[in-house]
DNA sequence: GTCGTCCCGGGTTCC
DNA sequence: CCGGGACGAC
């Protein structure tokens, strides 16, 4: 094994003791090292206990044990694998208490410090142009720097609502026993400070190993360094070009600088790539070099060159997707490629509805990995929030979520004055509405005690169910039963109904599956931190299926053939304007991910996009991606060029215009209407609401090579057919077809 | 006071 | 398309 590396690879397993860097571009083999070198230190003698390694996804920490424990065997079992958060999770389970902590703490996640922020905002009568989750967002960025969202001026009106609502949504969290994802990490470099757990932590690990350490932030940097300031057995291994986190406060300073602060480090570079054909790194490479903040290096591959990039415009999302289906049915029924062989890629998840509908049209199995996650869904989060409420009393905002779900008659009032009650007594909702049931809140009417009383017992009764030894699913049978919620579900007697009750019992096949690892370990506040740290799709891998993920849950992974969709400029790059961040660094980032994207492929890539794409229910006319024109024409199958869509700006010969724009889109346009159940190319006479970047957008100028300008009145359909009305200052009013006008 | 219906508007990415 | 909020009906 030790033999089929390289001298560089073999450098990095091998080194000893004291700080290693490894700068590792994609498909160098970077995660071969670090499973290679834990294994080389556990063969030194280094207790698998005293090894933490970090990774940036689930996904990634179960791969990284699997190949362990084929190594290792058991051994890898006691290892410390997993993400930052995970990994603080179990360490402040430890030490928790230390830092104003109870047993069984809830994980806050975006939906509830959401929810939280919005009624704090509303109690605190916020009602200028501030969301909570520009609110949330500013929090989030200071934590992620391990400052005080409270003390940060940022010179702009925002800053006197987050010094207000700030310092109240922490309180709250306490109030609850609950963290949010920054407060993980925050809480443990607290303990880090603290007398007796601080010089524990900084040795209680022999070697700690970050991987993805170009997405580490400030904080998370500062937690490594704690954690190996006893020993300096600190390997990090990355790569700047793939920072694709900067959203999220990775600062890829921490790795460009990792020498400064660790003055003895040893360097390692790995530069050559093992994972694709010359084509696809010629591809990688030229998009990748357009970005001007990067350290630059030079991966070279000794692979051929390979098989040409396809590529394909197709006419809407729906043919976009049929045809991704297509060419992969072709290619099993073809043989020497089966399902797993395949990755299907996209820059947001909305994108995977049409192409799970057509890989389901041709009977192809696939997997959603990571996706819209489950715990998102309605259903899920009130199950979960029952078992919260019943795991932690304090849990007022789980309180909030189920008191009244399914509707049992307590609305909205009557909620506030137990609000109202418990900000005069500190108590939480679930207390306060006890003490109503026996009529010692005041304002609150028998019917509503009543109905008050009969949650209370509900909940009563379903902690009776846990203290009577019942496992996770057992439970979550009971909450599902007795809350009313199947009864609800089954009344609608609708498809989705039973889509919910599907979903539910989906639910309790995992809490089934918590019961068996966890055995006699296991406890509701142990399923309460896996459904807050992981998604379901982490878990268990189906087959043999073609996986299908955004980009982001693919980077460190793999793919013989990789389907890369939704090249569009406004999806990818994402063109949306961010809080605080600058344009051109932003499209730097969009295009490290298209690096990372490009670099998922070993043999075969396919690049798609599709000129009207439903969005939100509505259709939108999209441009090709501009990372598009980056790529060296001679690594493609098909030109990008003429490919873009016919120009609606004639300057001269008018009566030539129309004809020649008709023939360059129908030459173009790749649906072929032979077969049946192809998806038709969509369209609709409608009066749609146009997307605020569209230049046709009522209100515009325009310009026509024979009416001259006007302004536009109306936008209708969608496609080739697209038509505007038009004012006209020469001849009036006007219906064209969009083809044949240009913004002036 | 609570529940149902309609309308509006929406931050994409992950832990 | 989906959830939240506003408004009107028991």
């Amino acid at each position: 094994m030790r033999g089929t590396l390289n001298p560089e690879q073999h450098a990095a397993v091998e080194h000893g003791d004291g700080p290693l860097l490894v700068l590792a571009g994609a498909g160098t083999g970077k995660t071969r090292v670090l499973v290679h070198r834990i294994a080389h230190l556990v063969e030194r003698g280094v207790a698998p206990w005293q090894i933490l390694a970090v990774t940036f996804t689930n996904k990634a920490a179960g791969e990284m044990r699997e190949r362990l424990s084929q190594l290792l065997g058991d051994g890898a079992e006691r290892m410390w694998i997993g993400t930052f958060h995970a990994t603080c999770a179990r360490i402040l389970r430890r030490w928790g208490e230390r830092v104003g902590l109870r047993k069984g703490f809830l994980i806050f996640d975006d939906d509830d410090q959401l929810k939280l922020v919005n009624r704090l905002m509303k109690e605190a009568g916020v009602d200028e142009q501030v969301t909570p989750r520009t609110l949330l967002s500013r929090f989030d960025r200071a934590k992620n720097q391990g400052v005080d969202p409270a003390s940060v001026k940022r010179g702009d009106f925002v800053d006197d609502f987050v010094a207000q609502i700030y310092p109240q949504y922490q309180a709250q969290l306490l109030r609850e026993n609950a963290v949010d994802f920054n407060d993980l990490i925050l809480h443990v470099l607290t303990l880090c400070k603290d007398d007796e757990a601080g010089p524990r932590l900084a040795t209680q690990f022999r070697h700690v190993l970050v991987d993805e350490f170009q997405d580490t932030n400030r904080v998370q940097y500062e937690l490594v360094r704690h954690l190996s300031s006893g020993t300096h057995n600190l390997t990090v291994v990355g790569d700047d070009d793939q920072s694709i986190y900067r959203w999220r406060g990775a600062e890829p300073r921490n790795i460009l600088d990792f020498d400064r602060d660790h003055p003895n480090a040893a360097v390692i570079k790995l530069e050559q790539n093992y994972r694709s054909t010359g084509t696809i790194l010629d591809a990688a490479n030229a998009v990748i070099s357009k970005n001007a903040d990067r350290h630059g290096k030079s991966l070279w591959t000794d692979r051929g060159g390979g098989d040409l990039i396809e590529y394909k415009i197709a006419g809407d999302d729906r043919s976009e997707a049929w045809d991704v289906a297509r060419a992969i049915k072709e290619m099993i029924d073809e043989g020497g490629s089966s399902p797993r062989d395949v990755a299907i890629l996209y820059r947001t998840n909305a994108q995977s509805r049409p192409l799970e509908e057509q890989l389901r049209r041709y009977g192809l199995p696939y997997q959603v990995v990571g996706a819209v996650s489950f715990f998102e869904r309605k259903e899920i989060k009130d199950a979960v929030a029952y078992l919260r409420l019943i795991a932690n009393s304090a849990a007022d905002s789980a309180f909030d979520r189920v008191v009244n779900e399914p509707p049992r008659g307590i609305g909205q009032t009557t909620i506030d004055r137990l609000r109202a009650h418990t900000s005069a007594t500190g108590f939480a909702l679930l207390e306060t509405a006890k003490l109503a049931a026996r009529g010692e809140v005041a304002g609150l009417q028998a019917a509503a005690r009543k109905k008050l009383a009969g949650f209370v017992e509900l909940v009563a009764g379903l902690g009776d169910v846990v203290q009577a030894g019942a496992s996770v699913a057992e439970t979550l049978i009971q909450v599902v039963e007795r809350s009313g919620i199947r009864a609800r579900y089954e009344a609608m007697d609708s498809e989705e109904g039973r889509d919910r009750l599907g979903n539910l019992s989906q639910l309790v096949n995992l809490a089934a599956d918590y019961d068996d690892e966890a055995g006699e370990e296991g406890s509701l506040e142990g399923f309460l931190e896996r459904t807050a740290l992981t998604a379901p799709a982490d878990e268990r891998e189906q087959g043999d299926a073609i996986r299908m993920m955004t980009i982001h849950m693919a980077k460190g992974l793999e793919f013989p053939v990789v389907f890369l969709c939704g090249m569009e400029d406004g999806l990818f790059p994402s063109l949306r304007e961010r809080d605080g961040v600058g344009e051109a660094e932003a499209l730097e980032e969009e295009r490290r991910l298209a690096y990372v994207a490009i670099t998922r492929a070993r043999d075969k890539l396919y690049l798609s996009w599709a000129r009207v794409r439903r969005v939100w229910g509505k259709d939108s006319m999209q441009a090709p991606s501009r990372f598009l024109d980056d790529l060296p024409p001679a690594c493609l199958a098909q030109p990008v060029r003429p490919a873009a869509p016919p120009r609606p700006v004639y300057t001269s010969a008018p009566a030539m215009a129309p004809r020649k724009a008709k023939r360059e889109w129908d030459e173009y346009d790749q649906r072929s209407s032979s077969s049946d159940d192809e998806p038709v190319f969509h369209l609709d006479a409608d009066v749609r609401e146009p997307a605020a970047d569209d230049p046709y957008r009522p209100g515009r100028e325009v310009s026509h090579a024979a009416f001259g300008t006007g302004k536009v009145l109306e936008a209708r359909g969608a496609g080739p057919t697209r038509s505007i009305v038009v004012e006209f200052a020469s001849v009036g009013r006007k219906t064209v077809l969009a083809r044949f006008l240009a913004p002036a």
